[in-house]
DNA sequence: AAAATCAGGTGACAATTGTCATATTTTTAT
DNA sequence: ATAAAAATATGACAATTGTCACCTGATTTT
């Protein structure tokens, strides 16, 4: 019997996810959480054969919840189960080591095969993901990063200053390489690709 | 036997909410799709008594699917299902007259009786929705709309000036009025609040 | 018909943003 | 220990952005 854990904030696809799942002869789900917090405690007490995982979650992301998980050398397998085909996601995954990485575009049955495929020690990524120029790398350093997600919310070089303790002449200089990197304009579009790209 | 439609673009949840729905004694799913288009054909041609729409799909929203079918006087009863607590997505789906408004929160036995009380005749939101400062009308006008979805895009004023045959000054007026109103202090502020709002 | 409203525009100004070349300082590698 | 690299900072400049007061011509309202 395969024992499963499911982390998805949206309630009503946790909901119908479990009572699925658990109809499948097979598998037993175990325990559900809807943030990354509550997820990593309850894969560290129930110790769950496999985890369904999504990405966005409140609190701490799916992705931060697998690293730690392979941080702290969890025997639980992962699988996330994710909206998005961002390519940032997909590298930041499969770094973690992740068993498996989904797109919530298949149907259950596909799910259910990836989870036993897992359970054998196969890893299985969704084919959109493994092909064309998804494989894009994140061209921006953490600071890059880090400056880029205040300036998305709409802050500006003064006030992303004050919470950096950077000059401002520094946060213009990231800003103009930011903006180079990702062929943008300006911050905004700049945002929007880096959004896009799962870069942020 | 109450004879539904979804339409749903994750094709997960649509597949899920499909099984588990047509598992209700009382209900039958007789058709799917994954985006308005699709939906507004095949609700016409298939008539069901309730069509649970998803808002977010490509082609058409669920929102102007809705629209299109109460301007079609089409008897088919709408139930919005959405992530989103966006103000502007409900008010514009009460100003349609669909028949209920929840969020993918709940839970699916209580989707069921939703549907069933919608098929009484009855009107079901949401109470998240109906509280609060939720109620929050669109400050911006159509023009102001137009203008800020442009900008949120990352264009400059000069692209919004060659996609809108408007002067560069018009364009920065319209920009100051729309920063006043939602009391940001630049575009891309500006953007993001209106992204949040459901108001772009 | 006069008054008000509206969509669009101008011009002037300050502040912010983006670019670039060039320091200075700190870290890292050899 | 020294050289190379990175991170941070400056200053100068142009372009863009945001603010404001005011103008013009239609269209509505009264």
């Amino acid at each position: 019997m395969i024992r499963l854990f499911i982390a998805e904030d949206q309630r009503m696809l946790l909901g119908a996810l479990g009572s699925l799942l658990d109809m499948e002869p097979d598998m037993k789900v175990i325990g559900q959480a809807m943030n990354g917090e509550e997820a990593l405690r309850e894969i560290h007490r129930l110790q769950p054969d496999v985890c369904l995982m999504d990405i966005e979650m409140p609190v701490l992301s799916g992705l931060e919840v697998a690293e730690e998980l392979a941080r702290s050398a969890s025997p639980a397998k992962v699988i996330i189960l994710t909206t998005f085909a961002r390519p940032g996601y997909f590298e930041r995954a499969v770094k973690s080591g992740v068993h498996g990485y989904l797109l919530k575009d298949g149907d259950i049955a596909e799910l259910a095969d990836t989870i036993r495929q897992v359970i054998t020690g196969k890893r299985v990524f969704s084919p959109e993901l493994t092909f064309h120029a998804i494989r894009e790398e994140n061209p921006l350093t953490p600071k890059e990063q880090e400056i880029l997600r205040l300036a998305a919310l709409g802050k500006t070089t003064k006030q992303i200053t004050s919470e950096l303790y950077l000059s401002s002449g520094t946060i213009r200089n990231y800003i103009s390489e930011i903006l180079q990197k990702l062929g943008a304009n300006n911050r905004t579009e700049a945002a929007k690709i880096a959004a896009e790209k799962g870069w942020l």
